[in-house]
DNA sequence: GTAATTGCAAACCGTTTGCAAACCG
DNA sequence: CGGTTTGCAAACGGTTTGCAATTAC
């Protein structure tokens, strides 16, 4: 079971590539938060520690994606958001489409819905992405409020 | 049983807004492809017919969704894809990563799994998009063969 | 008649890229 | 030392918006 320093350093290592500073600096801010991030969002926190330009956390973010330490998660106006996935359980997420919240909740059923929808067709599976659109509870008394 | 001309005619007289010839066009255009469709695709598809600004689709894209008529499939490239959903099955995508190839399927226990997720929770569910990722046949040839 | 809609062109904004200096191995 | 990485600033490209003319109702 290795870190996600360890995980960077392999795969920058395996291909050929340098571990520096500013990749180091990005792969800890991104596990010591534990949300769904933006760029934006990571370069304001990273700001405070290390000035690093926007430039190289969007060249960064494709390899931590192909190394598996991080995964797109969905778009927020026009805003790719991230979150970190190494070492943690594969999950979903249910979202309210009024205030932006999400819950994250895990369902094994659909690791073998995945692999046979896969199968039928002739695919070889690599993941899925499920989201669960609706409205939150508080978001639900706020509407019945307007009524 | 209404078709999608009414659904649209039906929503704007609902909210104020005017039935214009541009607005028809659209709405013909999308239900006559049958793919996920970008706004240029269809800027480019409708030039033909009729001219319509790219900003009137822009415009009018919104209003299609909310009157239930189409809804975004996911993003390609920077760039939104869109179906119309109106009158057809609700469906999941299987999407090849290597070629972009996109299979769609049905999954009634998906209903089931959205419902009850969101109840765990206390949300009222409104839908839900699933994407299974992976690689379709023709690309495991190819990359089969490079080996 | 009057408010909504259109097309145009400019603005916007997240992301990408060319380049010269800095730096990892 | 050589090739990679960085920061900067400019470029890019999809989408949004202000405005004046047009049009639906």
């Amino acid at each position: 079971m290795s870190s996600e320093l360890e995980v960077l350093r392999d795969y920058l290592q395996q291909h050929g590539l340098r571990f520096t500073p500013e990749r180091e600096s990005i792969v800890r801010e991104i596990f010591s938060r534990h949300d769904h991030f933006t760029v934006d969002e990571l370069y304001l926190g990273l700001r405070q520690k290390r000035a690093i330009s926007r430039a190289s956390l969007y060249r960064t973010i494709p390899l931590l994606i192909e190394a598996g330490l991080i995964s797109e998660v969905f778009q927020d106006s026009g805003q790719t958001r991230y979150e970190h996935t190494y070492g943690h359980e594969h999950h979903c997420h249910l979202r309210c489409q009024n205030c932006g919240e999400v819950v994250e909740f895990h369902e094994p059923v659909l690791d073998d819905l995945e692999a046979r929808v896969a199968a039928e067709h002739g695919y070889i599976s690599s993941g899925h992405r499920l989201e669960v659109l609706g409205t939150c509870p508080s978001c639900q008394k706020k509407s019945s409020l307007r009524n």
